[in-house]
DNA sequence: GTTAGTTATAGGTTATTATCTATGGGTTGA
DNA sequence: TCAACCCATAGATAATAACCTATAACTAAC
């Protein structure tokens, strides 16, 4: 039996002639002419070098090659039918896997947002990859992810971003620090005393040292630290001052104390940024949707600026090519 | 996903693309040049409508849908697999069915040869049809079943018969009756007493009467009776002579006696008949030559007349076609 | 930076498929 | 006997599939 050149469309005429028990009865439903059914079924029974069905006194009579035929394309058909349920799941982002590549600390805010999500749409698989700047920049330019969250978004050309959360920092102090009880600091006044800061590469340690930068001044004493929990752990065991997003902040007291600096008010911006050059999963149109209809629902209201909306525009339209 | 244009050796192909995860190794492996291979997947991606597989980091990736896919044709040709067992099966014959039409008087000896092949081969189907000459014959023209067995073949042009035994006709008497014990009778002795007889269109009856037109003979007196069995009891009970097959005969004293005719040695043949133009079933092929070799082994040694050479050797030429 | 290996694309040829219309021949039932 | 069905076959055509060669473009490794 050479299956090679049948296709499905063979079969599926086969199949109907088997259920009517006609020819002409089935050329008729499938919008055929009776001797093109004809020589589908003549065609069928070369390739399976057996007859399928033989007329016998006037009547359509299936042999038993041809009603084991017919068993075997029940079944396959049924899988087909599945996988099409399947690829229906699947498109419409009710299934599959939508890969996410985040800068440390956005750990703290997308898991408010994709918790929800994936109540919403349980059979979605979403890996999380967390890393500091330089790590989630180099899976972006190997494409590893399907969406990739910074403060600051590469600007290259096969990449578009979407800001939807502000990310305030803020100055901490140990609370037993000089200007821990000080109403308003002004940000020259800081620089006097340790810093301890995040890795060159990161966001939130690149706007803060822009910003001295503008402003012509420089750090008298500063001490690098790998984690947002490291900093702030050591300032509360009194080790210099820290610049944190407003994110990773506990809320309540906790050994430490938020400074209010009068003229500097530090901000970034986060962003979903997606890679324009290569397939977009449906699970993460699915979940970048969900976003921009449901970022002031689940984070704070505040902080919001959801700009998603151009972002979601323009992947509809790459849907379509 | 549209299936209608798919045929079984693109997804062959791309099944060979996921096993091997390379277009080019695929290409090798199924003597194809890299450009067919990497088109084919392409239409199969436009048929699905998804992409099956991508190009991350200069290697091959099964997608979601690439995945499932690939389970999908694995059960798909485990199917069609076994449907392929199953053909070939039906083709060596052992299995599918072999109708049989036959004559009432071969009942008697058919099975001798229909157990152990049945034995030999146990999926085989045997519906056996028993019926007068005038049914099997009707039987024979609509072609209902693969064999038929008669004595005097019906000689149309699409049939063709083979001998395979002898059919000697006895006369028997009750054990009471005047010729009982006679050494040897003619024919026109017989004459005299009553007959009991077949239907006129039966073989048995056909041949006996055309011998007594030969020889110029009328019969004085005769009963028709429905069957065998009804002719011997009434044989038995006094009732007249009868002509029987030998076949048909018990062996030992059954209440009636055979007589030595001397001027008259009836006997006709039975023929398995098949019809030309219709394809023959593999497990009726089978059968047949089953017999043509096991004849002597399983009937009488004496009356075997094996011509089947002919007949399966018509049917190997067949085959071809 | 050259080589070797990969995939993708363009362009072309040939074989096959998927259809059709027209027609012939056989059965059935009015 | 004739109309109304059925199926099979012939002959024709347009679309498509199945391939090829040549070539481009990319990456990894030497």
């Amino acid at each position: 039996m050479d299956l090679r050149h049948i296709s499905f469309r063979l079969l599926e005429v086969f199949m109907s002639v088997v259920k009517t028990g006609s020819i002409s009865e089935t050329a008729r439903r499938l919008h055929l002419t009776q001797p093109t059914v004809s020589l589908q079924i003549k065609r069928l029974q070369e390739a399976v070098d057996e007859p399928l069905v033989i007329m016998q006194q006037q009547k359509l009579h299936v042999t038993e090659a041809g009603h084991e035929l017919f068993r075997t394309c029940q079944r396959v058909f049924g899988h087909f039918d599945d996988y099409n349920d399947f690829l229906a799941e699947l498109k419409g982002g009710e299934r599959g896997r939508c890969k996410i590549a985040m800068v440390n600390t956005a750990q703290y805010i997308l898991p408010k947002l994709l918790g929800p999500y994936s109540n919403l749409h349980p059979h979605v698989e979403l890996p999380l990859e967390i890393g500091n700047r330089a790590e989630v920049l180099a899976r972006f330019e190997r494409g590893e992810d399907d969406i990739y969250v910074f403060s600051h978004p590469p600007s290259l050309e096969h990449a578009k971003a979407a800001r939807f959360l502000k990310n305030p920092l803020e100055f901490i102090v140990p609370t037993d620090h000089p200007l821990a009880n000080q109403q308003h600091v002004t940000l020259s006044e800081l620089v006097k005393y340790r810093f301890l800061l995040r890795e060159p590469g990161s966001a939130t340690r690149m706007l803060f040292e822009s910003e001295l930068q503008r402003r012509g001044l420089v750090l008298s004493n500063s001490v690098q630290m790998a984690s947002n929990e490291a900093i702030r752990v050591a300032v509360s065991s009194g080790m210099g001052i820290g610049v944190l997003s407003r994110h990773v902040l506990p809320i309540g007291d906790h050994g430490f104390k938020v400074l209010t600096v009068s003229d500097a008010s530090l901000a970034s911006h986060w962003y979903f940024v997606i890679r324009t050059d290569r397939h977009i999963a449906h699970a993460a149109r699915s979940f970048l949707t969900f976003a921009q209809d449901h970022l002031e629902q689940y984070l704070d209201g505040r902080w919001v600026r959801n700009e998603l909306h151009g972002l979601n525009l323009s992947l509809a339209d790459q849907q379509i090519c």
